[in-house]
DNA sequence: CCTCCACAGGAAGCGCAGGAGT
DNA sequence: ACTCCTGCGCTTCCTGTGGAGG
């Protein structure tokens, strides 16, 4: 099934009266829980330093790190929407804002965005970025309010517009004589944040949270409290969230890819119409995501890596294992077979890396004495799911037999 | 112990596209 | 409209290297 039909499926799906789900979107990754297990220390801290703003003093700027379904976004929209419900019960000039960086990924866009929350819409276009800063700064000079900005998946942003804007928001306050501005920085990017202009690293990084990996049994609760809210009583099989948390748990403890699982499962029984979820249906859950991941990763490839994957993928799937001179001979046939002038071997060499780290390959440095150094390639993930990805491509499905 | 293979992977630079500043 | 700048994909040139075979 193309990832398109299975969209169109899902939506379909949800239109009947469900006999696996009471409210599926429980499992989904923008569900913000109401409570959420072990991550009480992180609450308090990050409550801690935000409550300043109810006391009408500016907050510190404050940097929470850790690695995805670690927790962080769900603490960072939990204490924000609090603060906001609490200052509205107080009546203070109080008021938080949500920006998820990877959705919002240029200056103009997060502070538009920002406008927008403090109710001064701006136009979509149009405007110069120092039009709208200086917007943002009558806003906060008039109305003496205190501003929480919490800048999600931050990286995004520092990756595509560099650190100006963060610099910029940071020192606003010094030009305020009434409101302030206190930023709350997220990434999983912690390599990203050493690069940053020490001055921008030392005001974002007044405050710190880290948010380590869950593990196993803590996976375990997680689920087992969100499957109460998601499922009818009574369709999980024994060992169904056991095998999710222990899948996700050697996943270095990814809470968003266990809740994908249990609910990917969940849909796949539906859809069988079996009426309990099984073990069965969570393996069938993970290929899936596996399958997924891959289509995803492999088709927005430029074409010469996805060449250059296709001669790996033939030659280990001959030999079991394959060389960089055996892709990189394998990959220049194939360019030439396509009328394309081919990359330098040392790119070649980069690409294989890359796709080593992006999870489509294993690329290993061995030693094999007087036959050279070089990198073995073996495949990292399924072969079919891997040329399924390539066939979609108009240049290459002319060297793939149809499925 | 030394050699020397078959590359790894660093450094520098080039052409290009796209965005910012003027 | 124009320059200037930057990042990206790539090439060219290069030095470095683990260990089987001599």
């Amino acid at each position: 099934m193309s990832s398109a039909e299975r969209v169109l499926d899902e939506i379909l799906a949800r239109a009947e009266e469900s006999s696996i789900f009471t409210d599926r979107d429980k499992l989904t990754p923008d569900y913000v829980p109401e409570s959420l297990p072990f991550r009480e220390e992180q609450v308090a801290k990050l409550a801690g330093i935000l409550v300043q703003v109810l006391r009408g003093y500016r907050a510190n700027n404050v940097f929470i790190y850790g690695l995805t379904g670690t927790g962080k976004t769900a603490v960072a929209r939990l204490v924000s929407g609090r603060i906001s419900e609490k200052a509205r019960e107080l009546g203070r000039p109080v008021d938080t804002v949500y920006v998820n960086c990877r959705m919002r990924d240029t200056e103009y866009r997060v502070l538009a965005d920002i406008l927008e929350a403090l109710g001064r819409p701006v136009p979509f276009t149009g405007l110069s970025i120092s039009e709208l800063e200086s917007r943002l700064r009558r806003v906060l000079e008039a109305t003496g309010r205190r501003l929480v900005i919490v800048l999600d998946e931050i990286d995004y942003l520092l990756r595509k517009q560099g650190d100006n804007l963060l610099y910029r928001l940071t020192r606003m306050n010094s030009h305020l004589q009434r409101g302030s501005v206190t930023v709350v920085g997220i990434t999983n990017d912690i390599k990203l944040v050493e690069s940053l202009d020490p001055r921008v690293k030392s005001s974002l990084g007044e405050e710190e949270i880290v948010f380590p990996p869950y593990n196993a049994p803590q996976l375990k609760r997680i689920l087992e409290e969100r499957a109460r809210l998601a499922f009818k009583p009574a369709v999980l099989e024994e060992g169904v969230i056991d095998l999710c948390a222990a899948i996700a748990a050697r996943e270095h403890g990814d809470a968003r890819k266990a809740l994908d699982l249990l609910r990917t499962a969940g849909e796949i029984a539906e859809r069988e119409g079996s009426p309990k979820v099984t073990v069965e249906h969570v393996k069938k859950a993970q290929s899936q995501l596996e399958r997924d991941r891959v289509y995803e990763v492999v088709s927005t490839l430029p074409l010469h890596a996805k060449l250059v994957l296709l001669a790996a993928t033939r030659v280990a799937t001959a030999r079991g294992r394959a060389t960089t001179g055996e892709t990189y001979a394998e990959y220049t046939r194939l360019a030439q077979a396509l009328g394309l002038e081919p990359v330098t071997a040392r790119r070649a060499t980069d690409i294989i890396s890359e796709l080593d780290m992006l999870g489509i390959l294993h690329a290993r440095v061995v030693s094999r004495g007087r036959y050279g150094k070089t990198k073995m390639v073996t495949l990292a993930a399924d072969r079919r799911s891997i040329e399924n990805a390539l066939r979609d491509d108009e240049v290459l499905s002319r060297l793939l037999p149809p499925s």
